[in-house]
DNA sequence: CGCATTATGTTACAATATAACATTACAGTA
DNA sequence: TACTGTAATGTTATATTGTAACATAATGCG
């Protein structure tokens, strides 16, 4: 499944539609692949997908406690490693913090725009500046073999918002 | 004081150069602007620039301590405060490590070459990665304020070192 | 079913970072 | 020089984030 690069998430889009989106999407890519997405990793996928705010490890432990399960820390860093070794969840290292991936199944490398304002991230999947990236690297001998790029500023609503007070 | 672009730090440099140059540099940048290098922030940053790999907070303690000084977490986290603020330093997020600046005193953003085998870092400050960065968020309405990209890979001298194995 | 494998539960702890308040050093000034 | 306000450091305690190690339970398969 292809779509484009979606923009930096807006007030009133239709979370519910990124939610039920990327549920699927991460059931049809473990079926496929043959991985075990068990009762308690769609949990925290889905708690994760609760927003498009990078959220902590410790923060979705509570919300699991509060689901009834039984957890403990392990419990979801367990989860969020199968989740991040499978593509479906990135962590946001500036932040000690997880977010949903919004290209899961595309071979990608994190490119995050994350707004000091409203606290959300967009992810990006800009070529060119993979490229450019990957070209400087080598230029000095070299091999990428990953990266992380996070971008802290403030995304175009806040603007917008902070002209109108 | 302008130097170009430092290659990833070979085995046979001159390391100590790189240590006084540092020093000296920053010396020069808080005397101009009026901020106080104590002994302090002095021991911390030599401690930092030992050696080209990213340093925990906790290890820098542990040297502190050995070196005489009555020092608790809250000592160094301090000095790199201070370090940091005013561009002397970096932190490494992805390793939970601060790095010495090579650009101190320049306006630039963070940009690491980190090598998964010897453990050494090399900042870049490539021009064309920056712009291509803010051409893509502004696309997107985002401002950027700073950002930081953190490259993993495997530098030229470890490449080399392991085809003759 | 019986067995091997994987996932989860559980307890304890490691590693990283900060809050809050006391004390000391410092710079400017009377 | 002593006084004084500010910045820096010392000190104690605790918050936050992440793992190790081992026990139990669920799953898939012959
Ligand atoms: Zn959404
Ligand atoms: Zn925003
Ligand atoms: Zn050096
Ligand atoms: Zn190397």
């Amino acid at each position: 499944m292809t779509h484009n690069n979606p923009p930096f998430p807006s007030a009133d889009h239709d979370h519910k539609h990124c939610v039920s989106h990327a549920l699927k999407n991460a059931e049809a890519y473990c079926q496929q692949q043959g991985l075990r997405l068990t009762k308690l990793r769609h949990q925290v996928l889905e708690l994760i997908w609760a927003n498009h705010q990078p959220v902590g490890a410790y923060e979705l432990l509570d919300q699991l406690t509060h689901e009834g399960r039984k957890a403990a820390p392990p419990t979801v860093y367990r989860a969020l490693d199968f989740l991040m070794e499978n593509g479906l969840v990135h962590r946001i290292s500036s932040r000690n913090a997880y977010v949903g991936c919004s290209h899961a199944g595309h071979d990608h490398t994190a490119q995050f725009l994350i707004c000091e304002s409203c606290g959300q991230v967009a992810e990006l999947d800009n070529a060119q500046i993979g490229s450019v990236i990957a070209k400087g690297a080598n230029q000095l001998g070299f091999t990428v073999a990953q990266w992380t790029l996070e971008i802290s500023g403030t995304c175009d609503q806040c603007k917008h918002r902070s002209q109108d007070e």
